[in-house]
DNA sequence: AATGAATGAGCGTTCATTCAT
DNA sequence: GATGAATGAACGCTCATTCAT
């Protein structure tokens, strides 16, 4: 019934580093949450680094393509918005450790110089899916033709991202997907109140 | 004419944390980038801690008393909001390695016994600054009533950090105020086009 | 076709050896080389030390034995030393790692437990030919009678080992086994020129 | 009264290797023969490897230059060759590790990358003055013309070498000194009798 | 007999921290 | 105060050896 040996050490590892942080964490840990030795670790990851480089290729590749099918399943650019952030934070809620890792190392990771390429294409495929969404709600008159878009891409995603950062940081015991919602209202419609404007 | 030593150490310390990441960083590093000799850095530091913990305490004070200090020039609270948002983009811009740091170090450092309470009193007095301008707004009836607060900060926390970032990871030489203008335009009237809500 | 196993991974080991130095080759080094898996050495060898003791014993008994028939070959003290050092140079030159491992490793070796005792054996069986050799010689009055032995023993096991060792260390493209018989002339009748001595 | 650190390092560096071999010696004996801490040696040299790159372009320099002076003391050829050869087995006779070391590591040490220059010019470096003294000796009429150079100084290399060589893996208590001189009437006469040639 | 995944002791090396000068 | 040599605990990683299959 036990997973393969490198799906229980990747999983341990995730542990291990959402715990305390991939360079606070030894391989004597990650071992010991997987339960084996030190150096089976070495027949399933070329060394430490390698972990995390699995780790980012593996999800990166798993939670965008759910994303994306998230999008498509709906045609109109508002409920592509709402599915795509109700999906990231259903999928960040679900794996809580790897939340943990993609919001607190991934800043850190580029330093890692196997990592940097995957990095800096997490944060691009997201806002292109983003973007996309964007274009098609402007031909569709549904959303404003003034928008600076790459700006909006940032808002997007740095609020989802902290509203998740909250989240882990506190007891994360509220439900984390319920923001969905209320987050693309303020999104769509902004703060300010309508007639004010 | 050289500043003291403690804020010689300070800010070679945050430029090789910038470089390099707190974990990645050594003593012997910050020494020679501060010209001083490896021990004389614990005659002003407990311990390589220490200097975060500092760093942090001396930085958050600084620049929350000049947000404090700019969201109380104007009155309205849209141009609170606005005066925030420019000064945070401001002093980050130029501040880059300071820039780095906190938004690259700061997931990580909670992992740090001594830093548990200043990390989290960062994000709360922002937060609380936030607060206090959105309820404004709202007793004013410039903002919505209807607003999910804590969502709220998380939304304009998160875009802000997020247009930090990108700035840091990019080449970092276009103008970082600019943006200040039309993310506020942003998070008051949304995306959405005005007749499609 | 194939040689047992056992003689497979006994000339894989040499092999690997002679590229790498005892200490410095691996178990699974030779087990790749010999084309089976880590463990099957195990069946064939103590452990990693008795594959070289397993090498000596082997390689030596049949070389010296190879060397006394040479030696028995003939009558004469001087074609006896004749045929030794050509039939060495002769099976050193056709077994190249073998002759790596036996000139470079045998300084090494003696600590290994296991080797302390054949080690020393193999010079002195070597020696033991020569000064038998000599002592014909002497007494058929072919060699002089006011030699000190035990250094002419020296003079010819290290001068052809320098021979081979240097063969080794160039690109082994010439032909050793004709340096025999300038070095035997050498041995015989020195350096100095007749009438100066 | 203490040596500097970097010398005591080196000859307890030395101790070890004659001892263990230099792929079964350790830091931490090293560090434990010099009477420091297993940091310590980092200090003093670049890695394991360094120390042995280290002693061998210091030694080498040393013993070369005392061979050197020892053969331009005397004018004839021959008194050279004593002089060469008694230098040689004083200078290893006074410094054991040292001899053990060369003799028995040197084969080996070509499979480090850093050493590999520095040991093949010690062989070189001894045969070109080997080869001075023996083409001095030619022009003088005091040697055979018809010699095969490179052979002679194998055979003189080897021979000396294995007289150090039986030196140090026997009790080691007996003079080598005292080789010296019938070592060099065997090189120069030969072993056959006189009138057997 | 043969395999090769798994083990874990042991190594080389780094680096925060101390302290004699 | 200032130094930087010295420390030694702790880490990442290797590899001889075992053993279930």
């Amino acid at each position: 019934m036990k997973k393969d040996k490198y799906h229980q050490i990747l999983e341990a590892a995730i542990c291990v580093f959402a715990r305390n942080g991939f360079f606070q964490s030894t391989i004597s840990q990650i071992a010991k949450e997987a339960g084996v030795a030190d150096g089976t670790i070495y027949l399933y990851f070329k060394n430490k680094d390698d972990i995390l480089v699995q780790f980012f290729s593996y999800k990166t590749k798993k939670v965008f393509t759910s994303f994306q099918e998230e999008v498509d399943k709906v045609g109109d650019p508002k409920d592509k918005l709402k599915n795509l952030i109700r999906r990231h934070l259903k999928e960040f809620q679900h794996d809580r450790n790897m939340a943990i890792v993609f919001q607190a190392e991934i800043k850190q990771i580029h330093k890692i110089e196997a990592l940097k390429q995957s990095v800096s294409n997490i944060s691009k495929m997201y806002k292109n899916i983003v973007g996309e969404i964007i274009e098609k709600g402007q031909e569709e008159g549904l959303m404003r033709k003034d928008l600076y878009l790459g700006l909006v891409k940032h808002l997007i995603l740095g609020a989802v991202a902290e509203v998740i950062n909250t989240w882990i940081f506190s007891s994360s015991d509220y439900d984390l997907v319920s923001m969905a919602d209320p987050m693309v209202d303020l999104l769509l419609n902004g703060i300010a109140s309508e007639h004010a404007v």
